[in-house]
RNA sequence: GGGUCGUUAGCUCAGCUGGUAGAGCAGCGGACUUUUAAUCCGUUGGUCGUGAGUUCGAAUCUCACACGGCCUACCA
């Protein structure tokens, strides 16, 4: 990396390189090559709201000066006049130069300037006879040299690694890039005016944990030299929000990333942005429906509509969207299990065995139930759907049903067949945490290395009372892929996990 | 992790059953004052992912490795 910033000798570099580096070192002769004094008063976008639909007469006789800049991603020369495409945040615009309006010397300069060179430019409006909305350039410079050529500019860049790698020039050449991560953004951005309009507090607790829970996972570890201390990197930021609200916040969120030391897949990055929230004196119904109301107006505020369209499908935000326990989704889907041998420990773990799912010794009813759930329903949720109900042993965080104590009160939300949200009633009986705790030991001392660590710090915590609370995780990035309808998270995280390049 | 397909010029891609590489774009030179993936003429540029093997001869066949895409399994 250090290599990166020597001056690099031209042998070692493709011609098209050294060229261009050749008209930087001429640059420099002839004064600042890198000057920082251009101001530009105008975006492409704002001009061509503005003067579109202005009529070519009416525009000359307005005679708009106005001031661009940006990248040059399009250059057509034509002897004594040339025309270019100069691309900023908002779009682009096009150039026209000529020895007429912008002098020759400027124009013959123009001329050795490059694709990927950025410009500033200034000059009146006008429009071609093909009707585009120009500036016919008075005065044009060159602001910062571009060494390297752009991928080829009808077809962009296509390969996805280097779109990952590389993904400044995936942004310069693909405009659908673009479209993807203006999507996040304004998902993000209005998911938290959602929870500020409703009084909650927006906080930011460690990644750095000295003990990893919230959540069953893998984490990462580090250590702290002058502490000398182990320490991970978060994988849920649950514990840290709940000690929250024992303070006396009472409905906070955060949105920030977690890190799992797991698979990579089109579903997995290692690290991802996840969205939780808890508020005081509700509980999970008052979640589902929460949820229900916060999609449809992120949607209607991202999308302009509540009806997305995922991978050539529609998903539908508008009506409530179905709750069905574990059994139900299965028999919905799977209609041929019967409620008989969906409570029958010994029929549920036989069928497992025979397609091949993993289970553990120490799985009960509901642990079976759900990894039948997994592996034969769960990707066929397409529709939003809240699965609620989720057994005790493997919810060692969620208030166990009043009515059932083999069951908190759970819910998560599938949509297009994937895990969106995870939300429950929390549990806030410091004792039987402790107990829940205590399991979790047991199960990692089994060999579950996923299971969680006993947090004495946390149930220390609880015994100052936890109030009533409900709490919600929802995966940010898989949410965006929903709105930007991409098929891989990798696509809408802008610099994705890969292997090392060399 | 398993399966499968791929890696050729800066970029997008051809390259057949083996005879040591081509196009378009980009670049360079020239023509052209309303083009828009500008056009036209000329031209530079490649240790064909890496390493071995088969062969008189390998981008092409075989094997191994590296990296990547897609599918698949586990975590959100």
């Amino acid at each position: 990396m250090t290599q990166e910033n020597q001056p690099v000798t031209t042998q070692n570099e493709n011609q098209i390189i050294a060229e261009r580096r050749s008209k930087l070192t001429e640059l420099r002769k002839v004064g600042n090559a890198f000057p920082n004094i251009f101001r530009r008063d105008n975006i492409a976008s704002q001009l061509h709201e503005q003067y579109d639909e202005r009529s070519k007469e009416l525009l000359e006789e307005s005679a708009v000066t106005v001031k661009v800049a940006g990248r040059m991603v399009l250059k057509r020369i034509m002897g004594k006049a040339s025309f270019a495409t100069i691309q900023d945040m908002s779009g682009r615009i096009q150039l026209y130069i000529s020895n007429d309006h912008t002098g020759q010397d400027n124009h013959e300069a123009f001329k050795h300037y490059d694709l990927g060179d950025i410009l500033g430019a200034q000059g009146k409006l006008f429009k071609t006879k093909t009707g585009e909305l120009s500036i016919r350039v008075t005065n044009c410079q060159l602001l910062t040299k571009c060494l390297r050529p752009l991928p080829e500019k009808f077809h962009g860049l296509t390969d996805q690694e280097q779109k990952y790698r590389q993904r400044y020039l995936d942004l310069i050449t693909n405009e659908e890039t673009r479209k993807v991560f203006s999507i996040r953004s304004k998902t993000i951005h209005a998911i938290r005016e959602f929870f500020v309009a409703r009084d909650y507090l927006e906080v930011e607790t460690p990644m750095m944990h000295p003990i990893p829970g919230g959540a069953s996972a893998r984490p990462f570890a580090t250590h702290h030299n002058a502490l000398d201390m182990s320490l991970y990197l978060r994988i849920a930021p649950e514990l840290y929000l709940k000690r929250l609200v024992i303070g006396g916040m009472e409905k906070v969120f955060e949105i920030n990333r977690n890190f799992r030391n797991e698979g990579i897949s089109t579903r997995h990055n290692p690290e991802f942005t996840m969205l939780e929230f808890y508020e005081a004196y509700q509980d999970y119904t008052y979640l589902m429906d929460f949820t229900e109301k916060m999609l449809g107006e992120v949607a209607e505020r991202v999308l302009g509509t509540r009806k997305i369209i995922y991978q050539e499908r529609e998903i539908d935000l508008t009506k409530p969207f179905q709750r069905l326990t574990i059994t139900q989704a299965i028999q919905k889907f799977h209609p041929e299990y019967t409620d008989v041998q969906l409570n029958d420990r010994d029929y549920l773990a036989d069928k497992l065995q025979k397609l091949r799912i993993k289970t553990h010794s120490h799985d009960g009813i509901g642990g079976l139930q759900l990894s039948l759930f997994d592996e034969t329903t769960e990707h066929l949720l397409f529709e939003p759907t809240f699965i609620i109900d989720y057994p005790a042993e493997v919810s060692p965080l969620a208030r166990r049903n009043d009515d059932n104590a083999e069951i908190t009160d759970r819910f998560e939300l599938y949509i297009a067949g994937r895990e969106i949200a995870n939300g429950f009633s929390e549990l806030n009986d410091p004792e039987d945490q402790a107990t829940r705790f205590q399991a979790q030991v047991e199960a990692k001392d089994a060999g579950d290395d996923e299971a969680m660590h006993y947090d004495a710090d946390y149930i220390r915590a609880l015994e100052y009372g936890l109030p009533p609370t409900a709490g919600e995780g929802i995966g940010i990035d898989r949410l965006v892929m929903l709105f930007a309808d991409s098929a891989n998270i990798r696509d809408v995280i802008l610099f994705p996990q890969l292997r090392r390049e060399d």
